[in-house]
DNA sequence: ATCAAATATTCATATATTTGCATCTATAAA
DNA sequence: TTTATAGATGCAAATATATGAATATTTGAT
């Protein structure tokens, strides 16, 4: 037996979680570097965005874990991509709220 | 005189910051109640959600810091409500990414 | 002026996140 | 099978966030 009030707790919870992956400087612009459908790599983003290369893998697999990322591996590269080509859309909303005021 | 990187890193941190403050079980929950232009105040928050007074203020100030929401008193209320009604689309699309898998 | 209700703030503790070095693993090339 | 390249992981230090009890502030009513 299950209550509503549980579901709905976990669902916040997994919407937080996948909203908290989002929600980093460095984790946008990894997106928005990923926006519609382009696949990058480890090293790529790790250059394009002028940081570490463990940290740009921590932060790939942060966003793997949580569902918004996809990666595959070919040959000695992992291609990472959008799971949810929706999830733009969060970052173009925010593109839309930040700019004003 | 400033550059592009900078101008860019810095609406990265805004909009990282936005998304931070909306990216918890607690705060997604307030933002659900306030879809559509609903204007509720402190106490009903905290009631409708079963959290401390104190939590609940905590919670809508930083929604209001990072300029999700907007504040108006009345009297002894103070109302709470969206800022941007669009921000309910990162709700949205967070719902429809969720309930699958 | 006093009181009570609504909200905000301070503070401390607990917990989580970020970063990068060092290291480990997997794969391809020589 | 050795070596180089790409990527992942363990760990620790620094930093940030969450929560709630206690307290302060604001406002309206008496």
């Amino acid at each position: 037996m299950f209550n509503i009030q549980e579901i709905d707790a976990d669902r916040l919870e997994t919407a937080a979680n996948m909203l908290k992956a989002i929600a980093h400087p460095v984790r946008i612009a990894i997106l928005k570097h990923l926006e519609g459908g382009k696949k990058l790599t480890v090293t790529e983003i790790h250059e394009l965005l002028g940081i570490e290369q463990s940290t740009t893998s921590h932060h790939l697999g942060i966003l793997k874990d949580k569902g918004v990322l996809c990666s595959r591996r070919e040959g000695k590269n992992t291609y990472y991509y959008l799971k949810h080509d929706i999830l733009s859309q969060i970052v173009d909303c925010l593109q839309r709220c930040t700019c004003e005021e």
